[in-house]
This record gives C-alpha cells, sequence and structure tokens, in this order.
DNA sequence: AGATTACTTTATAAAGC
DNA sequence: GCTTTAAAAAGTAATCT
C-alpha cells in the first residue's frame, strides 16, 4: 500500500513535470515566433486537452506540444507556416504535420483550410511595403481564389506570388527572391502562382 | 455526359498469399536471378516479374505479398509464375494456394474542377483532411464502401482501401452524388 | 529558365525490431 | 511506430544544363 502511494505520487511528479516542461516549450517557441500571449494560453488549452484524452502515448511531449501551438496560431487567425514551427522546434517538420493532423482529428478542432490572407500583414511588413500593397495582394487572392486557382495549392506560396504582383502593380517592387525568403517557399513556386494570378486578374 | 464511374482504372493490387512451407530466403536470393535480399534492411525477399509487371515480398514463413499488378488476373498471374519459378526449384508448393485481395488502388476522373476548401466544408471538416501546405489532395474517409478518397482540383481522385472492384464504382457514385449534392459539382 | 528527379499523401499485407 | 513494395493524383523543391 505504502509503495502504491509512493508510485502514485512519483507518476504524478513526473506528470507534473511532463506539463510544466511542455507549457515552458510552448512559451519559448511562442516568443521565438512572436505570437501574443492569448495564442500560448490557446496552446496550453490544446496541449491539456491532448494530455487529458491520452493522445501523447507513443508521440513525443515536444511533438504535441508544437503541434498545439502550431494549431493554436490557426485558430487564431494568425497562421505559422509549418516550416516557421519547425525552426524554433526541436521536432522534425514531418512530425509536427503528423502530429497536428492527428490531435486535430482526435480532439475535433475542425480548423477551416488556412486562408493565404492571413499571411499577407506579416509578410508584406517584414518586406517593409505599404498598405496599398497590402490591400492589392488581398484583392489578388480573393479574385484568384473565386476563380478557383486555390485548389490544392500552399498557402504561403499564393499569399506570397500576390505579394510579389502587388509589389510591381504599386510600384513598389521587391524581386521574387526577397519574397520567396520571407515566405520561405521558392522563387520557382512565385512564377508559377504569379502567372496564374495575373492571368486571373485579367491582366497579361 | 461522360459516367465518372466509366473513367475509373485500376491502378495497383495488393494481395496477400502463402505456399505452406517454410523457405530459405538466403538460398533462394542465390537461385533466384534478379532477387534482392537485405535482410539487414528488410526481412523479406523481393522478386519482380516482368509480364505482367509486378513485385513479390516473399517472407522467411512462405507468406508473399504481390504488389505492382494492375488487375487482379494479373496478380494471380504474376503469382502463378512465382509459384512455379519455386516449384523448379524443387520447393513444394501447395496446389492452390489462396489469394486475399487486401487493397485496391483507382484513379478515376469526375470530369470538373473541384473547389477543395469549399469541399473540405461541405463534406464535413470531421471527415475531411485537407492540408494543401502539406499535400494538394483533399483525403475523405467514407464509411460505405469503406474507402478513403483522394480529391484534387483538377477533378482527378484517387480511391484506395478498397478490397472488391466494385468498391471503387461504388465510392464513384457516392462521392459524385454528395458533392453535386452540395451544388459543388460543375 | 526548363528539364529531370524526387519527395509529400492515402491503403495494405508480410516479420521483426 | 519503423523498415519494403507498388501505383495514381498535383504541388513543391533540389539539382543540372
Amino acid at each position: 500500500r505504502l509503495r502504491k502511494w509512493q508510485e502514485r505520487i512519483r507518476t504524478k511528479d513526473a506528470g507534473e513535470r511532463n506539463l510544466q516542461f511542455a507549457l515552458s516549450e510552448i512559451d519559448r517557441m511562442a516568443s521565438a515566433l512572436g505570437v501574443p500571449r492569448s495564442v500560448r494560453e490557446v496552446a496550453s488549452v490544446i496541449y491539456r486537452r491532448a494530455l487529458s484524452e491520452d493522445l501523447i502515448r507513443g508521440r513525443s511531449i515536444e511533438g504535441v506540444a508544437t503541434a498545439a501551438l502550431y494549431a493554436a496560431c490557426r485558430q487564431e487567425g494568425i497562421p505559422r507556416s509549418l516550416d516557421e514551427v519547425a525552426e524554433v522546434s526541436r521536432v522534425p517538420q514531418k512530425e509536427i504535420g503528423r502530429t497536428y493532423r492527428y490531435i486535430s482529428q482526435e480532439l475535433g478542432l475542425e480548423l477551416k483550410p488556412v486562408d493565404p490572407k492571413q499571411f499577407v500583414p506579416r509578410f508584406a511588413s517584414s518586406l517593409e511595403l505599404s498598405e496599398e500593397v497590402q490591400s492589392k495582394a488581398t484583392e489578388i487572392i480573393d479574385v484568384s481564389a473565386e476563380q478557383g486557382l486555390l485548389s490544392g495549392k500552399s498557402p504561403t506560396g499564393f499569399a506570397a506570388a500576390a505579394i510579389y504582383a502587388a509589389s510591381l502593380l504599386c510600384n513598389e517592387k521587391k524581386t521574387q527572391r526577397e519574397v520567396a525568403d520571407v515566405a520561405q517557399v521558392t522563387e520557382v513556386t512565385i512564377r508559377n502562382r504569379y502567372q496564374e494570378q495575373i492571368e486571373a486578374m485579367g491582366f497579361r | 455526359m461522360t459516367n465518372p464511374a466509366d473513367s475509373i482504372e485500376i491502378q495497383n493490387v495488393v494481395a496477400s498469399t502463402g505456399i505452406g512451407q517454410e523457405l530459405d530466403l538466403e538460398a533462394l536470393a542465390e537461385d533466384l536471378p534478379g532477387a534482392d535480399f537485405n535482410p539487414d534492411n528488410f526481412p523479406g525477399l523481393v522478386y519482380r516479374t516482368q509480364e505482367p509487371k509486378a513485385a513479390a515480398l516473399i517472407f522467411r514463413s512462405g507468406k508473399i505479398v504481390c504488389t505492382g499488378a494492375k488487375s487482379i488476373d494479373d496478380v494471380h498471374e504474376a503469382l502463378g509464375i512465382i509459384f512455379e519459378k519455386l516449384r523448379g526449384l524443387s520447393i513444394p508448393v501447395e496446389d492452390d494456394p489462396e489469394i486475399t485481395v487486401q487493397n485496391i488502388v483507382s484513379s478515376a476522373d469526375l470530369g470538373h474542377n473541384l473547389n477543395l476548401n469549399a469541399l473540405a466544408i461541405g463534406l464535413g471538416l470531421e471527415d475531411v483532411e485537407y492540408e494543401p501546405e502539406q499535400f494538394p489532395g483533399l483525403v475523405y474517409r467514407m464509411d460505405t464502401p469503406e474507402v478513403v478518397i483522394l480529391l484534387f482540383g483538377s477533378g482527378k481522385i484517387v480511391i484506395t482501401g478498397g478490397k472488391r472492384t466494385d468498391d471503387a464504382e461504388e465510392a464513384v457514385e457516392e462521392i459524385v452524388e454528395r458533392i453535386e449534392g452540395l451544388g459543388l459539382l460543375g
């Protein structure tokens, strides 16, 4: 009986330490990503839910913590790409994506697909582009998405191409390289999406 | 008006069987020209048939997995060739080993572009996985028939997880019905 | 700036770590 | 969970000319 007590305390302590570790990791990654405190709180709630529903078994704590943060960013409307999240995590991108899909399914998060427009303010400001370019890029995304060009395309690449196109249209040109770097996509992707988008806009 | 069900093409059939006889894979690897056997890597010996084109994974237990065939008939043909090869090496093989189809992968064309974002919401986010940052296809798990369908923006689809030839046709009819019901098929 | 090659996803069996 | 095998879909990426 005494051993059982000790075991329970030990397990409880270990669980408590693991939870503290996960929450501190979420905090560390959230800071590195520059997301507001509200996102860390949402991520903590998602992590605790995953813990209480026993979704961590067979997975790394860090993986679930990172996936929870990725999900929280999306839920709060300020998404980070898997690439960006992987940069501040010690878990490989592939595992983050898999774990996210798993906890998302199990917890019934039902997150809608990422809207490329949500990347525009952040990408545009790190390129020091004006509000005018941002609203033009937003318009390009809306028009080309309505014409069915978004299906299957990565939201980051789609946003990057629209920002590149908008920078040209507003005489604040950025090179494909510059835009590709902030969005973490290749110039080839920007070129491909850009061609389709200007056609959808009726230019060319 | 072309029927999407008519566009169905079987792309890959996976089946399992067994010869009811333990095998010495080291020796088999020597006697079977073209056999690949890397026990450090994987416990099965890989043997490929040219006509019909297929790949077989042969295990020490005598169990065999056949993949890559384009039809159920091809699976039987390819395995028949392997059984004969083994008999030719004086390895006793059961008369008609039972062959079980484990998975059929098919492709089809719905004939219209698809708005995957709208489809993800319409089909129900709980049954859908659509993460275009990770993969361009929308993954839809269907209950009856129990298959998984990958839907692409082009309207091309992949049906997998079925064990019967009819599964793909039933799945296409069902998905077309659901997409039409949502008013999302051109 | 092409072209080529290769990797992402789905399912599925097999034996063993 | 992983390892290997096959095949399709379409997007993205790395590498070479």
